[in-house]
RNA sequence: GCCACCUUAGCUCAGUUGGCCAGAGCAGGGGUUUUGUAAACCUCAGGUCGUCAGUUCGAAUCUGACAGGUGGCUCCA
């Protein structure tokens, strides 16, 4: 006899009794997946073997679906191997909202593909059939999987330690090993979607074999899967490269791959974002300076760029010598540097740049704004004392964390990367500007996860990400420690002392890409920009030639009092201007007839057809004014 | 770069198992209409079906190579 305290009950049981069997004779109406005793996470099947507090996982539970989605993803195992015998598992982990299976395969799995296996997935789960979990030694493990020829198992076996518990779960004929809980039986099992394929490698490297990876989701009620996939679509209508297409923000062509053709609209929002940049950086005491597109191979050797990325590197050569397209910034900001002596009074020096650079990055990985071949950072390096690190670095978090705050951003996603494997700089300087970060980050109060070992070659650093429409990160912000370039490039400074020393220097980005950081901007609003980020504020509009004069001039006017204005005096229906421009996401719609003529006001809407009435034309300039000064995301106050 | 898929008019998309001059809606041109808050009507024009080869009596449709793109993987100073 056990005692057992369960849902608020204490409960006698008898001795060899599963937590499925003491449910089912307990309760009614309740379906656990899973459950917890004394705090472990196990199998419904698991025999009480002593007294215990049981805490049941619901499907419905964030632990619960995610066994679900482990289960589904076994169930793709049984059905894969129906399909395809030879087919190897590899592994089948889950993933926000659901899962994915590496398989090793000689067919190759193609997207028409999915639905036969998904149809197959369905029929077997359909048959409840009970699935059993056996703990097993390692030995028997590997006989197990070395008679079902699962080369990749027996390695991950082989990576397991003696003393884990290894268990293996029988789906019917199929056999997968985990570490569990799973579902008990495949009744729980209804709501699931093979997504999508795509590559892989073995163990994540691509030295390695290629694997066919296939993703799906699951869910616990239809609803919510349908929840889920209506939510996609909704995600895929934000795309920023839809939306630049609508709006005629830029486009691309395949002349120039990963580069972007700004249009009027967009490269007036990207002017407005590093307009903004700019006022920061005056207030900050950046020098913002201008360095060449093109410097010689030598200096990029130097500096040891050349040596690490020149995959990446577009060159050009011109009367026998050798030139680089510039990656990056900074080797140009150290020639600046280096005009002049500079005496530690001099420092921290800070010189920004919106640097135009240009790198090579494999086809596979571009994508719209967000990863491109040339790009403009909003870069900026920082030349200053060691005693002076911790100070700058917290300035600068504050100040990343303003910016993205008045762009409407508060997700941010921070990381501290520290050494990786290779490396320069002693283990002393390393320690120090870790921990200066470290501490930096502890005392600006945000959140941060550790990035172990992957720091840059030359110093630790911060990274700042956000998520597009999608939920994929991306990263913006940057801040990297570096003691290697300045040596390397010679820059030094005049310390207390009078010796030559050289500086550290700290390389930042807030926005990181402008491109991408306008990709993430029309996503995050689905193209309804703030105001303040509007190409357009308002379109004035005729209902008829009569206003046609009035409109005019009162388009000149709102542009001449910083209201960015365009007329539309088309012969059409004031309707079909008003849908036009609602679809192109103008803020605001002045209609102008011969009332509004009459009494010099404007008839006012937004974009989101709210109607604002009547009103002068001064009270809406004003409101405009306000509304863009507090960079609102409302369009009325 | 790797795996899978996609590429038809400016845009969004049809085009059945290869078969008469390749279709639609929107956008565009020309007309009519002078219009009151999310699409007026008529009419015209527009495409070597991503590129280049091949198979075939015949290719948008089948095959191959290449280019660009999409989703992932790897990478991301």
């Amino acid at each position: 006899m056990y005692k057992v305290t369960i849902e608020n009950k204490v409960i006698e049981t008898d001795e060899n009794l599963s937590v499925d069997d003491l449910v089912k004779n307990n309760f009614t109406n309740i379906k656990p997946v899973a459950a917890k005793i004394n705090g472990a996470l196990v199998d419904m099947s698991e025999i009480i073997n002593k007294d215990s507090s049981i805490e049941l996982i619901n499907s419905s539970d964030e632990q619960g679906l995610e066994i679900i989605r482990h289960t589904c993803a076994h169930v793709f195992g049984h059905a894969i191997k129906q399909l395809y015998p030879d087919t190897k598992m590899v592994i089948g982990p889950t993933i926000d909202n659901g899962f994915y299976y590496d398989i090793y395969a000689k067919e190759s799995i193609s997207e028409k593909d999915l639905a036969s296996i998904e149809s197959l997935m369905k029929k077997l789960a359909k048959k409840n059939y009970k699935i059993i979990r056996e703990v097993v030694t390692k030995k028997r493990a590997q006989s197990v999987f070395r008679e079902r020829k699962e080369d990749y198992k027996l390695k991950l076996i082989e990576d397991i330690t003696d003393n884990e518990v290894i268990a293996i779960y029988h789906h019917e004929e199929y056999i997968d090993m985990c570490r569990g809980p799973h579902l008990t039986s495949t009744r729980e099992l209804n709501y699931f979607k093979l997504m999508k394929i795509s590559g892989s490698y073995w163990k994540g490297d691509s030295n390695n074999e290629q694997l066919q990876r296939i993703y799906g989701t699951a869910w616990d009620t239809k609803d919510n899967l349908k929840a889920y996939l209506h939510k996609l679509e909704e995600a895929e209508k934000r795309d920023h490269r839809k939306i630049g297409q609508k709006l005629d923000l830029f486009h691309f062509q395949e002349e120039s791959p990963g580069m972007v053709f700004w249009h009027d609209n967009g490269w007036k929002i990207f002017n407005i974002v590093k307009d903004f940049i700019t006022s920061y950086l005056r207030n900050y005491n950046y020098k913002i300076i201008n360095t060449p597109q093109i410097l010689d191979k030598s200096l990029w050797k130097k500096s040891g760029h050349l040596d690490k990325f020149s995959d990446l590197i577009f060159d050009v050569s011109s009367e026998n010598k050798e030139y680089a397209i510039k990656p990056m910034s900074c080797p140009g900001h150290i020639q600046v540097y280096n005009q002049g002596l500079k005496s530690y009074r001099d420092l921290p020096l800070k010189f920004a740049e919106f640097g135009i650079v240009h790198r090579n990055e494999p086809s596979g990985t571009l994508h719209g704004l967000m990863r491109i071949r040339a790009f403009t950072q909003d870069d900026a390096h920082i030349f200053c004392t060691p005693g002076q690190i911790e100070n700058e670095i917290k300035i600068l978090i504050k100040t990343i964390y303003d910016i993205y705050k008045q762009f409407g951003f508060h997700e941010i996603k921070v990381e501290l990367s520290t050494r990786p494997e290779k490396r320069v700089g002693s283990e002393e300087i390393w320690d120090k500007s870790e921990d200066a970060l470290k501490k930096a980050l502890d005392s600006s109060n945000i959140e941060w996860q550790l990035n172990n070992g992957d720091g840059a070659f030359y110093g630790p650093k911060i990274d700042f990400s956000l998520k597009d429409s999608l939920e994929r990160v991306w990263q913006l912000g940057t801040i990297q420690l570096d003691f290697s370039m300045p040596t390397r490039l010679n820059a030094n400074y005049v310390d207390e002392n009078g010796d030559k020393v050289a500086p550290v220097m700290i390389h930042r980005a807030i926005l990181g890409s402008l491109e991408r950081f306008v990709g993430i901007l029309i996503e995050e609003y689905a193209g309804d920009l703030p105001l303040w980020l509007s190409p357009t504020h308002v379109v004035v509009m005729n209902i008829s030639e009569n206003q046609e004069v009035h409109c005019q001039k009162l388009s000149k006017k709102l542009n001449n009092m910083g209201i960015i204005s365009i007329p539309d005096l088309r012969n059409e229906k004031i309707s079909y201007k008003i849908r036009e421009h609602s679809m192109k996401r103008v803020p605001y719609l002045v209609v102008i007839g011969d009332k509004e003529v009459e009494s010099n006001q404007i008839s006012l809407r937004t974009r989101t057809g709210d109607d604002l009435g009547v009103m002068d034309v001064d009270k809406f300039v004003k409101m405009v004014e306000t509304l863009v000064e507090s960079k609102s995301v409302v369009l009325k106050n």
